[in-house]
DNA sequence: ACATTAAGTGATT
DNA sequence: AATCACTTAATGT
């Protein structure tokens, strides 16, 4: 299963890096839908997605959600690093997507590599910059794009990390993930049906055309 | 057949 | 774009 991740960053660290994290590193298969990280608690160990998708969601006083982005292959939680570094709690949930593999490293490895190796803190740092670039990404389309653009551009994304056309969602749980209302997203919903982008079905959301 | 849950809609703010 | 109040449709028991 690391044969995958091998491969993957070959070029980028270090065979003796990577023979270390083979040796150290647990890989896990789980399950889409699982929590991964909840908000408020430690994290011990530092998560590189091998295969799938993770979902990172920020939470409000009244316990309802927002999405910030997806973690994909070969990406790795900022959180964690956050957390790791600063010894603090993690101010984010995450949930598996997809059916995810992953290896974990223990966070005492990943300080000590710190040191140890110059192509780890270029991964590190790296995946920190990508991190801090999606969130960016995602302040701009709450700020500035209006409902309907956010809700399409959530469908393309949805359909992207699932390499699937169609999205097992209801619209009672796309308009938490995007912070508004069900009946706001049913209607525009709605909307794009009419206009032939979609078709829409119980619990179900076939994508057209983006 | 009935209950439950998802989705659609008009009216109001 | 949010909320209310209500209807209609789909699905489970």
């Amino acid at each position: 299963m690391l044969d995958q991740l091998k491969e993957n960053y070959k070029g980028v660290l270090e065979p003796e890096l990577l023979a270390e994290m083979e040796a150290i590193g647990t890989t896990k298969k789980i399950e889409q839908g699982n929590l991964l990280i909840e908000i408020g608690t430690m994290v011990r160990s530092m998560p590189i997605v091998i295969s799938g998708a993770i979902k990172v969601l920020r939470e409000d006083e009244n316990g309802d959600e927002l999405l910030l982005y997806f973690l994909e292959e070969g990406e790795t939680c900022a959180m964690t690093i956050n957390c790791c570094l600063g010894n603090s709690k993690s101010e984010i949930r995450a949930v598996t997507e997809t059916d995810v593999e992953l290896i974990l490293i223990p966070i005492y490895k990943m300080e000590e590599w710190m040191g140890k190796y110059q192509s780890w803190r270029r991964f590190v740092l790296d995946s920190y910059h990508g991190r801090l670039n999606e969130l960016l990404t995602t302040i701009d389309k709450i700020a500035f794009l209006k409902m309907d653009e956010r809700l399409l551009a959530y469908l393309k994304e949805k359909s992207e990390v699932n390499n699937e056309l169609e999205i097992f969602q209801t619209h009672q749980e796309i308009a938490s993930e995007l912070h508004t209302s069900r009946v706001v997203v049913s209607r525009l919903l709605k909307k794009l049906e009419n206009k032939g982008h979609i078709e829409l079905h119980r619990n179900r959301i076939k994508i057209l055309d983006v």
